[in-house]
DNA sequence: CCTCCTATATAACTAATGTTATATTATATA
DNA sequence: TATATAATATAACATTAGTTATATAGGAGG
């Protein structure tokens, strides 16, 4: 190549989502990345085809981002840490979970929305030392445990999220996720010995 | 007054309400009100201050629509049909939840959100005969069951409207909603049992 | 029937944004 | 060192939005 870059590519990405991070996604425009770097918004136009496409490439750093908080080991279960990295996420990277799940529902990607249930199953029955009562629950209700974990935590992170619910410190969201949790698993334990399959 | 108006304040809320229901809140632009009843945009200015202020009467209009949902006697359980009518209101009016809940979480009435917990409270005490177990439990535990089910519901509510979870018939919706709500329950009983009060 | 008055229509103004055309500048290569 | 080329800056263009200035027209009151 005869000319590098003076601008790199990720230094627009990174000055893209600190601006998310900021303003939120309508605090994203070419002018105001350029402004942030002290550049003009050629440099942008020269990695990035389109906003369109700068957008999906924030998308994914957001998710990654989102990843790392729930794969920190904030305790011994593994359900759980999914749980409360999505609901701390929404807490503290108030536009970034907005620009993810909120601001634009109909770009959201579903596959991840709905991947995450699975996930969680996935990494549940692969950490099944760590919840042994989780295997007393037949199929169904393991199932149902893990799905209805997946919605109280959704909502909890949505309304933690919008600041509804005041502030929330960790303990609190630990709390409500285990108590729910716990719930939801007493209520399988239950069900099952009613004999009752799926009402 | 000299000149009746041609074109009713309420004739413009219409529009504009049917345009979010449509398109979504970004689908609302004065032009497209105009275009929508066959007039100028100065009508709507002759009623309306500004854009700002014709979306907080439809926020208030959205909010109305909302609580015809939830005031329906879907079931004999008060507390069941509020949850019920706000997660079919936003299955079927997706734009309008978004409207009121997703798209701008800063110009959300929080006294509403919030307000929802307080409500399900009060209408639940108030129709005590319909769940007397409701009052088998101490107050700290009815509190809790209160809040769990509304963040439960919340929770669906977002994931049914996102369409994550697929489509979802009235009567799974309702299963969701009574096995949670009993979970709950059946979580306070036995925390009350065991005599730890608050964790 | 005539004259205002005001609701409405038309059109313009302003501001913001994505994008692109053109100018400029710096550097790799001859 | 000179030239060409690509990266960048500057500036313009197109579109869209809210809002406002001006023109028009149609009915109320005399």
């Amino acid at each position: 190549m005869n000319q590098p870059s003076v601008y790199s590519y990720s230094q627009i990405i990174d000055a893209a989502f600190d601006l998310i991070r900021e303003k939120g996604w309508m605090g994203v425009t070419t002018r105001a990345i350029a402004n942030k770097i002290g550049c003009s918004t050629m440099p942008i136009y020269s990695h990035v085809n389109s906003v369109d496409e700068l957008e999906k490439a924030l998308r994914q750093k957001a998710r990654e981002l989102l990843k790392e908080f729930q794969q920190h080991r904030y305790t011994e279960h593994v359900l759980l840490n999914l749980a409360f990295g999505y609901v701390v996420f929404a807490r503290d990277e108030k536009n970034l979970f907005r620009f993810l799940y909120m601001e634009k529902p109909d770009q959201v990607d579903l596959e991840d929305v709905a991947g995450m249930k699975d996930k969680f199953y996935r990494e549940f029955s692969e950490n099944s030392e760590e919840v042994k009562a989780f295997w007393e629950l037949k199929s169904s209700g393991q199932e149902a445990l893990v799905q209805y974990t997946w919605i109280f935590t959704h909502g909890l992170a949505m309304l933690v999220n919008s600041g509804a619910l005041g502030s929330y410190s960790d303990e609190k969201i630990l709390q409500l996720l285990m108590n729910a949790g716990e719930a939801f698993y007493l209520w399988g334990i239950q069900k099952e010995g009613n004999g009752n399959e799926n009402k």
